[in-house]
DNA sequence: CAGGTCCATATGTATATACATAATAGCGCC
DNA sequence: GGCGCTATTATGTATATACATATGGACCTG
């Protein structure tokens, strides 16, 4: 038995019950006596569930089933046009406006910069099979460019562009619901006050803000994934 | 230097672009020896980033950096309590709803149960700080229910009854925006057409499925992560 | 009883070694 | 040239051993 098997057969215990909630689990080695394999093969199978949200360990107390496991859904954020692609659907995008522009109070705050500061500012229109699959509004702080170069973006999009060029450090997500403006709607060949679905995203590098972006999808659009 | 100080300088190198995207990097051998520690650790701490999808590793070909790295965002899916309470306030709900009713089509071909299947139907309003903070609907397998005992949910919401009393094997979720109906909007305490952030998620054991919820989120609610 | 100290203990990590496995690159054959 | 087999090779896993580290609980002290 691999360490894949161990963790498959405590995984059948925890979910039978054989080990409830709460409990401890016996030790590592008192585990790896009974299945046959070395410590470090239950070792690695309990890190695994642990890793998932199913186990709790601590050094010296052991390890126990969560009371609550915390279920972990991982999102595979992918760059746009792979999501188009993999829809089968031809991907494309308009560069709708590209300017130097002072970012708003809300923007610079969730970017770090200072209020004011004048950032490349793009606005974008994500097509799948020539229609309309997303909007994008976006700050760019063109100082992480490597080499100062800015593209145009007109070839590849800002997104692609960034994750094949700009590596990044960390970053947050929030997903909201909102209405449709007029503006927005009308790039995106809704009604205005139809609902969309709304992704901000800022990143950074470990020195600088890099980038600060809303994407809107419209409705029928969901957001999937196993846990 | 440990498995998380080889990790931490092989990220240091991507960043760099030492390895650029697509690059094959060194052998867990000579990494090994380059710095100093036994070739498990080179693996542990390879293995690791691969699973972060900065590293794309295949035996034989070697281990190369990702040309388009999939950002796995991870969200926690908590029971509504704990996110109720870690945003401070007191969490509270009231059952609207519960009975035996026919599943709607949708609803039967989501769960994988025939149409017109009869199963327990709970409509519930989550409150933060006696205010509501979301609405969920359920069609809840009571063949699932160990013992064959329904809970009516009043003292423990039927979300985390059921975290803690039935081991499920795997779900999926999904998020949209949609636009409140006059009853959800009634339940919310919000206006009919407002944009509520809607989160859908079906259940299932090994041989059967749990439950399918549909939970809704008035304005301003932020579904919010880190990469 | 409150509080601090120390020890036993379970997990965490590191190592050398060995073998398994997948997949490529090259060889040989037709 | 095209096809299929094989040898090679990098990663994947398993093992015994050793030591590190956190920490719960016993014990001691005021």
């Amino acid at each position: 038995m691999g360490w894949e098997g161990v963790r498959d057969e405590v995984l059948r215990r925890i979910r039978g019950r054989v080990w409830a909630p709460g409990d401890v689990i016996p030790g590592e080695e008192a585990l790896a006596v009974e299945f046959g394999v070395a410590r470090a093969t239950v070792n690695r199978a309990l890190r695994d569930l642990a890793e998932a949200g199913l186990l709790e360990r601590r050094r010296k107390a052991g390890t126990r089933v969560a009371l609550l496991p915390v279920r972990k859904a991982t999102l595979e954020i992918s760059i746009i046009r792979q999501e188009v692609e993999a829809r089968g659907e031809v991907y494309g995008h308009r560069v709708l406006e590209r300017r130097m522009e002072a970012v708003p109070l809300s923007v610079a705050l969730r970017m770090g910069v200072a209020a004011g500061a004048r950032l490349l500012f793009l606005e974008t229109l994500h097509l799948a099979g020539g229609r309309p699959f997303a909007h994008e509004v976006r700050w760019l702080n063109i100082a992480v460019l490597p080499g100062g170069v800015v593209p145009d973006f007109a070839a590849v999009s800002a997104n692609e562009w960034l994750v094949q060029n700009v590596a990044y450090a960390t970053g947050d997500i929030e997903f909201s619901a909102e209405l449709a403006t007029a503006a927005e709607a009308a790039a995106l060949g809704i009604r205005a006050g139809d609902p969309v679905f709304v992704t901000e995203r800022a990143t950074w590098t470990a020195e600088a803000p890099i980038t600060f972006v809303r994407l809107l999808h419209g409705p029928g659009y969901r957001l999937r994934t196993m846990v």
